[in-house]
DNA sequence: CCAAAAGTGTTAAATTTACACCCATGT
DNA sequence: ACATGGGTGTAAATTTAACACTTTTGG
């Protein structure tokens, strides 16, 4: 290294907003409860100290798969925090992440993890450490955006979904009802959804016909100017 | 002070890309050519180190202050880098902003600015410093995206403008061509354009209406579900 | 046969697109 | 009078919104 420079720097850690959606949709978010101060014992977003010469997403996905197990979701950044006082140690800028994970598949990992990580409903979060409340709101507002103009609402789902429980996922975070023949129609006409083989299971009423999301078909008619949209 | 950590961290910087459209209707980057290693002499975007309880978005501005004379300007955060080697000097990680102005008022200031500032169009840009062209890039999807959104246009034009001059910024920032007929109909139909009594001045032909952003109004209608949207 | 959710089509309204000519002003 | 950009309307196509009943399956 041929220069250095030797301002006091702030501290630089990451935090990750992990939103799940369960089979009884409800929408989720991870939290870990702190064990070490400040903010002994309250609840917190996943996330910690980005090391050096560590990328900002490597460092969060290190931490969520130190801190709850999890590992391999879709992962985007939703922006860096970095108000003065935000940490009582020290100034500290935080680069928030926001994550989906399918809580068919993950369910009893985090449930049961020892480091005392714990899903909870969105409608019911424990007042958080520091200024977690703040990024919560942020990243339900970017969810909430990009979930209308990109097709990553399936990271939400397992695999393999019916119709209906795409549109309760569209409702639950949205927070708005949507039409059922014209969500279908909606949904149907952008033709990226491969009707597959098969039917759900272990239902009381008619077997819905199951779907997958056609990624490679999407990133092909993007390219020729296609947009999602809703 | 209650606590303390003592990690080696990484250097935080902010940096900004500020976009102007100047009165021949062409999109501009303004750059700095750097005095210091690394990258002595080569164009860089203006910005530096965040200071010691300083807030990310007040060091930005300060930055450009101090780098170009410029403030009071529209200014947003685009993302975080954090590449672990995008700065030789050592870890590095950048919070990029980015920001518009209307060179009808600023063009004499940055173009006469003692300290090597300088705007560049943006379709021939030098080779940059650092990540710097990534993080043009970055700005430069992020601002045609905002822009079909939110009514942050007008922060590219004069307080008061024609319809044709709105009309070129959008042609201009999102690289196609709008019909003039329905681009006035449909921004006149969100009613958030005031008619001035005043008409544009000095021009050889006809002279065109000018009109004046209402934001209060914007504010309002926002609040009852509105949407601005191209 | 009952309960529960799946699946399906039509119509009216609104929005979007394409398109061409006259107007006002300064030289 | 002419060159330059300002300003305007209509019709067709597409998209959206509203709305209710029949089907399938398991219990």
């Amino acid at each position: 290294m041929t220069y250095s420079y030797d301002y006091p720097r702030p501290a630089v850690t990451v935090d990750c907003v992990v939103f799940g959606l369960d089979p009884t949709n409800s929408l989720q978010v991870l939290l870990i409860q702190r064990r070490l101060p400040p903010f002994v014992e309250q609840w917190a977003l996943p996330g910690g100290f980005v090391q050096l010469d560590e990328a900002l997403e490597q460092a969060a996905r290190r931490e969520l798969q130190e801190e709850s197990g999890i590992s391999g979701l879709f992962l985007e950044q939703l922006k860096a925090y970095g108000q003065p006082h935000r940490d009582p140690r020290g100034h500290t800028v935080t680069v928030a992440f926001y994550a989906l994970v399918n809580l068919w598949s993950y369910q009893i990992k985090a449930a049961t993890d020892a480091k005392q990580a714990r899903w909870w409903p969105m409608e019911q979060l424990p007042s958080l450490a520091f200024d977690h409340e703040k990024i919560v709101q942020d990243a339900i507002a970017t969810l909430q955006a990009s979930i209308c103009h990109r097709p990553i609402g399936f990271e939400l789902l397992p695999k393999k979904f019916t119709l209906t429980q795409l549109q309760r996922l569209y409702e639950i975070v949205l927070a708005r009802p949507f039409d059922k023949r014209n969500f279908r129609k909606k949904l149907l006409k952008l033709n990226i959804l491969i009707p597959l083989d098969e039917k759900e299971t272990n239902v009381t009423h008619r077997a819905a016909q199951l779907y997958q999301f056609d990624q490679a078909k999407y990133m092909e008619r993007q390219k020729t100017g296609f947009n999602f949209d809703l």
